[in-house]
DNA sequence: ATAGTAATAGTAATCATTACTATTAAGGAT
DNA sequence: ATCCTTAATAGTAATGATTACTATTACTAT
């Protein structure tokens, strides 16, 4: 509902990108999760819009979006990438035994990177931080 | 040189699985570097002292050894693993640029999981923190 | 409205990793 | 020390997520 397609709009332009059906679609329903849905998902998500979709086109445009910061690929264990629409800085929690990608309400630890970045000569633009473990389902089925 | 084996033995023999040649060779080969070598990489290095031995082999061998906590898969942005012989808890930092992992040299941060473990249901055994930015060489091409 | 060209759909190619299979070699029993 | 069982290996084929290619479509500046 709260789909601010302006900055999308904005940051395509600055970019000289054109906006498309597609792309619009295809970030409003990455807006539109509370889950970090796969490339597939995402396909699967906006077919009911776009019927004939092609999945190379939201691999296209998940790389447009990430390039232009507007979503953040998710790399973990598994053999495929996940992606987050909220670019808000926070950190995740990755079940070992489904996969699922839950994100952590914790403050965002912003001392961290000075500390590293001086005596290393490493320019550090951000970080990373992420939990394994396993979730509330898989614990109880466990049991 | 200092090449315990003794830790590798036990840990295999409590499964039943084999001490081979090539086994050996590829856990003192990534415990010899302070790279983050890939598996190809490893490939590459045992081949001097045998000659013949398969990639498949290496990863199969690596999956042994992550198994049984001897080794720590490193999964990144790029489009292979990277794996590294020290399974102290450290961190890493990613250049943006080259791809190149370095060792953080930074207190492991233990208090963190506690704070969300107990109001999600999300059993955590443990974190994972990787800076992003630039190391000290491709800062330098860049000037 | 048109022209120029970026983006798309559909499909083929890539490439890291995994699976398969005949052969080899650990390592326990004799 | 030799034999036997079977796990592990070498070599190769298959898999599957992602990327590249190409003719066609559709944005957007004029």
């Amino acid at each position: 509902m709260s789909t601010n397609n302006d900055e999308l709009i904005t940051a395509f332009k600055a970019k000289g990108y054109r906006i498309t059906k597609q792309r619009l679609i295809i970030l409003n329903a990455l807006r539109n999760t509370a889950t970090h849905p796969t490339a597939e998902e995402i396909y699967n998500m906006v077919k009911p819009q776009i019927p004939n979709i092609s999945l190379g086109t939201v691999y296209r445009t998940l790389g447009a979006l990430e390039e232009l910061g507007l979503l953040q690929k998710l790399v973990y264990g598994g053999s495929f990438s996940r992606y987050d629409g909220n670019v808000n800085a926070h950190y995740h929690a990755v079940c070992l035994d489904c996969g699922k990608v839950l994100d952590v309400d914790e403050p965002v630890l912003s001392n961290l990177e000075e500390r590293f970045s001086s005596e290393t000569g490493f320019t550090i633009v951000g970080h990373k931080l992420e939990f394994h473990g396993y979730c509330k389902d898989c614990c109880k089925r466990k049991n």
